[in-house]
DNA sequence: ATCGTTCACTTGAACGTTCATAATGTGTCT
DNA sequence: AGACACATTATGAACGTTCAAGTGAACGAT
């Protein structure tokens, strides 16, 4: 190794100058420092890697066959790319254009030692992955519940049921008088809980409940069920919304009688995507950066072998004010 | 090695039987893969790594910072992942919070041997990379023309320019009057000459030239730009937008004066983003597996160390029709 | 029979790390 | 000075792969 030989010391001495502070005395240490900043010496991740038997790298599946991808995938990348830095390791992408995902994909990432542990997205109940990799003993950490079995700690998720209880907290605060809801058919189980929220919250917030729609997650039908809603409700009224793109249909649905969103009629969505931010809809924005350090935290714990459970999370959205929820002449925001 | 021991044979019989079929003798070969088959045996790539001095990995930035990230980047890094695996290698994604992309980070995963070259996107004129990444002997492929020296070989690009010219053929033949143009305000390279095919296309397709207009890609002043426009405007004509921001304003100021877009008002967008499918906007849907495929091809040569000039190519999107171009009673689409 | 050729497979070495352990230095106490 | 402890640095081995060179065996030509 030149660094060694331009520093006049051994291979693992090098070695220990940079993993080892403690083991090297502090001038030893300083001049080896300087020889490999003035070689840029690396590491090579290759060779770490076939020494520890450990890739110091996480795989994510990006959905390749979604009609429409999520809008909060990038940014949770970028999220978890970055959490990745963090922990010294780095995010390993992968796609295949199956409809459904493929263990042995999964398998032969790990086998190949490409990556040491997964994080997963886009999980549903029903889903067989977090089985698949649990019995093939590969870690894992999930961003959105294991609703198979919500009793393992592997993963990390948004309190929707808090994001909406918020909304309903904000849009009280602000003045609006009844409290709409415009979620998504009965039976999904993110939808459930952000409905939750918003009857717990108009409950505890001593603001009328108004009525409840359901659309699908698509444009044209949120605008459907939110003109049905809209006929329930009158000008100072709000709707809280399951998602940012049923929180378009109401806008949409608003303008198109002549309600201008924020002043006559309050609005707030949920994901923080870039929808809302584009037509400046009040939103819950999803804390991703905490999420991803949090499924770091829970393959951290995994990968060192500790047999204590992980604690799952829990995380509350923030709430981010736009002009949906800027009402004309009262009061101004929470 | 378990393998070989597994099939009576020695390491590199099994190393052959994998990478070099005519090296063994073809029942020794089946033998090995069988083998290989039942003990789900895969090739550790960082031992290849090691071993070839390659990492078979490219590296690509995701941007951190922008307030509002490119609506493409997600189906964009998708289709290079699959690309990347066609080429036998995937992709590592790495992030920074600085608001301008540092070398050193470049090189750092080079020198890790995490990387063997780059995907760059994002390339505007002046940007240093291309430069920085050349001197320093790294190989990379640009999503987007090198503006500085257009005559390097290193890039793939979507034709805009052929691009709205498409969209002037579709709303002509449609049976829109006039077509307009909604860009964003000149200087920007990509605008352009989007710019420039609208102005062709309404040349070579025989119909009126409506007024143009321009704003930042940002609702809404899109919007506000929007509203001048259609006021030199009438029901029966087109315009054709820049980007589906751009042209989502056009729609929201078109159904503010009640016209309703498609059948009273033709608009295109460009893109192929979400918005635009949101909003059931046609739009012209960038070729990204076409370019992500051109971009492996780029950098295939020049790990290979060909010394030949590679070609650039400029793709054209495909234009996806939707209701924002059917017209009420005339003619159906081209 | 001897020699070269070819084919099929095996062996030694190396890629760059780091662990375990051995060697050397440095100081302290008798 | 000698003995011991301890701090510091050095050496051998191994991680899994593949290149280069090597060993045999079979075969035909001399």
């Amino acid at each position: 190794m030149d660094v060694a030989r331009a520093a006049g010391v051994s291979r693992q001495t090098v070695s220990n100058a940079i993993n080892s502070p403690e083991r090297v005395r502090p001038d030893t240490r300083s001049k080896v420092l300087q020889v490999v900043d003035k070689l840029h010496y690396r590491p090579s991740s290759a060779a770490r890697t076939l020494r520890h038997q450990r890739a110091g790298a996480v795989g994510t599946e990006l959905n390749a066959v979604a009609d429409q991808p999520s809008d909060i995938a990038l940014p949770f990348l970028t999220a978890l790319t970055l959490s990745a830095a963090r922990h010294a390791c780095h995010m390993v992408p992968f796609a295949s254009k199956e409809a459904f995902p493929l263990l042995s994909g999964y398998q032969d990432m790990v086998r190949r030692r490409l990556v040491d542990a997964f994080i997963l997205t886009d999980t549903h109940p029903g889903d067989p992955r977090p089985a698949w990799l649990e019995e093939a003993g590969i870690p894992y950490a999930s961003f959105g519940r294991i609703y198979d079995d919500p009793t393992r700690g592997y993963w990390a998720d948004v309190d929707g049921a808090a994001g909406t209880q918020m909304a309903v907290a904000h849009v009280a605060a602000s003045g609006y008088q009844t409290v709409g809801f415009l979620g998504w058919p009965a039976g999904s189980a993110v939808g459930d809980l952000r409905r939750e929220g918003w009857a717990q919250g108009v409950k505890e917030h001593d603001v009328a409940a108004g009525p409840e729609g359901s659309a699908p997650q698509s444009l044209p039908e949120a605008l459907r069920a939110a003109e049905d809603l809209l006929d329930g409700l009158a000008v100072g009224d709000a709707v809280v919304c399951a998602s940012d793109v049923l929180a378009l249909g109401v806008h949409q649905a608003a303008l198109a009688r002549g309600w201008t969103p924020g002043a006559d009629i309050g609005i707030t969505g949920f994901d923080g995507s870039p929808v809302a931010h584009l037509h400046s809809i009040t939103t819950l924005t999803q804390p991703l950066d905490d999420i991803a350090e949090h499924l770091f935290t829970i393959l951290d714990h995994q990968l060192a072998g500790s047999p204590e459970p992980v604690q799952a999370a829990l995380l509350v959205p923030t709430l981010d004010v736009n002009t949906s929820t800027k009402i004309t002449p009262k009061k101004g925001t929470s």
